[in-house]
DNA sequence: AAAAGCCATCGTCTGAAGCGATAGGTCATC
DNA sequence: GATGACCTATCGCTTCAGACGATGGCTTTT
């Protein structure tokens, strides 16, 4: 049994067929049949169930699978840790939350492109359980959102830590005017989210139900920016870190209301895939992210 | 990149030299400078620094070298998974604390064997550090041992919860009758324990330094019933399981002194590989273990 | 100086695996 | 029911990766 045979495997199994795994491997199917039947062989027992139009995986088919992928990955990972000689460069994928984008990583980047001119970073916005997917996938090399996670294949560190606070229109006197008004409708209040999935979403639904304030209607932006001006201009109220009104945006725009401490803290998680290789651009980073705002406070403290 | 290659690569690192590596592989070597040459002009990289006796992995090679390992075992542990068709049988091999194995493992492995007679199953002993070991090698599919664990790369769930006892010679009224002739040594006193690295030494060597006492002189027997033995005649005072005393000995000939809860109470837990392959044959016990005793205490309430 | 041990390189050869063609099966359409 | 589309199984041919054995260069030991 060898990865080549895997491989193999791998693309009959997700394409359902020994031809089209034999097109998607630029082969023909002869070899494809012969490699499959080597493989039973090899393990004593069938892998697919041969049909009219395709084959199916067998129990033991669906128990290699996993396996099969799994070889793949750590293959792939085997030749970038080899390769990795400590400096960073090459690609870097990573996701995050937009408001921690805007907040704590943003001012970050510049400095980091300068430090590590060799990496291209990507940095992919999404919510929560978006980013917790693309991690599992593969497709981010890791992604900082809402915490805590506790998947068992994900290993999460705390990065941050956020004060939520509720954003509305100025001359609200207080979160209980604020979501009064959002309770009564009236036609403009209304909670205006970044997206559909977003994790503050059900913080702030939450919230309100405490109050007995049944969820009213939601308005959807795709930018932060989007949702501040539509809350400034008195359409509803919103749930964000209360750091970015200030560093982000100019106060004076919203009313911003602050929650008590066990409604208003969230932390912030990088999470990665446990077993994965880290690549020396990733750890630069993560350190880059430590360090600066370290830096920051204590500059703020001794001046 | 594949497997034949990683493996020879793999013996090389591990024998330190291309010859002694042909050797093992049952090959030439010229056949392994070749495999070598391949896999470090694919990676780009060099991988061994060859010197006049051999040769030494680079940072490279010392960075592919736990992947290689890695892959070796995922393919094992694949072809078992595929041939493992859910029917209990073939070696199983666990390890276990000694008075695990005796209180609550013995009574289970005839009906376990009954149950499944198509396994070989081998119950090894030994202490926690030790089957911890044991199971990060792949020596053990996984360990009854002193919970908690909380290593990395091992998933543990909790079996038992024993309550620790201190046995004493008969007549003694109190533990602190019994501990403080062993804190006065008498030359017949001494604490018992079943090996150097034994799981409860260390809490019974905690629990005297706590009353005050130092840790006196040690009698170490391979066996439980030496120990048990020992303690009866009055040549020290031992922690164990209290349940073991009825069972597994005739109570009367040793005393049994209880301890408050926040001492007495341990947890056994079973540690496993973190993603490992988990045999039908593993999963038959742990739900024998699991299941039996709780048909034990059934009978016991309905009777 | 000789021997032993190590790795690199080269030419030879074999066998695993890729290729192409063919056969045999089922299903949909006419 | 004939035909064509589509699938897998099998066979003979061919090619190339890789195993083999010999040789050479180097260093250390005796």
């Amino acid at each position: 049994m060898d990865t080549a045979g895997l491989k193999v495997f791998e693309a009959v199994a997700r394409t359902g067929g020994m031809n089209r795994a034999a097109a998607e491997l630029h082969t023909v199917q002869s070899n494809v049949t012969a490699r499959i039947r080597a493989l039973e062989t090899e393990l004593g027992c069938p892998l697919f169930e041969r049909h009219r139009r395709g084959v199916a995986l067998t129990a033991a088919g669906q128990r290699l699978l996993p396996y099969a992928r799994r070889l793949a990955w750590l293959l792939t990972d085997a030749a970038r840790a080899a390769r990795d000689d400590g400096l960073p460069r090459g690609p870097l994928t990573i996701g995050s939350l937009e408001t921690t984008a805007a907040l704590r990583l943003s001012p970050l980047i510049a400095s980091y492109a300068a430090a590590c001119p060799e990496v291209d970073l990507a940095l992919r916005p999404g919510t929560t359980a978006e980013l917790i997917d693309a991690v599992l996938d593969r497709r981010l090399e890791g992604a900082f959102v809402c915490g805590p996670v506790a998947h068992p294949s994900l290993v999460e560190q705390v990065m941050f830590e956020e004060e939520l606070a509720i954003l509305a229109a100025p001359g609200l006197a207080s979160i209980e005017a604020a979501t009064r008004d959002v309770g009564t409708g009236g036609g403009i209040a209304r909670i205006v989210v970044l997206r559909a999935g977003c994790s503050y979403r059900q913080r702030l639904e939450a919230l309100l139900a405490r109050r007995g304030i049944a969820v009213p209607r939601l308005l959807e932006f795709g930018t932060l920016e989007a949702i501040f001006g539509c809350v400034a201009a008195g359409l509803g109220i919103t749930l964000l870190p209360r750091a970015l009104v200030g560093p982000v945006w100019q106060s004076g725009r919203v009313s911003l209301h602050r929650l008590p401490p066990d409604e208003a803290l969230v932390t912030t998680v990088f999470i990665q895939r446990r077993e994965a290789h880290v690549s020396t651009a990733l750890r630069a980073f993560l350190d880059h992210v430590r360090a600066v705002p370290a830096q920051a406070e204590l500059a703020r403290a001794t001046a």
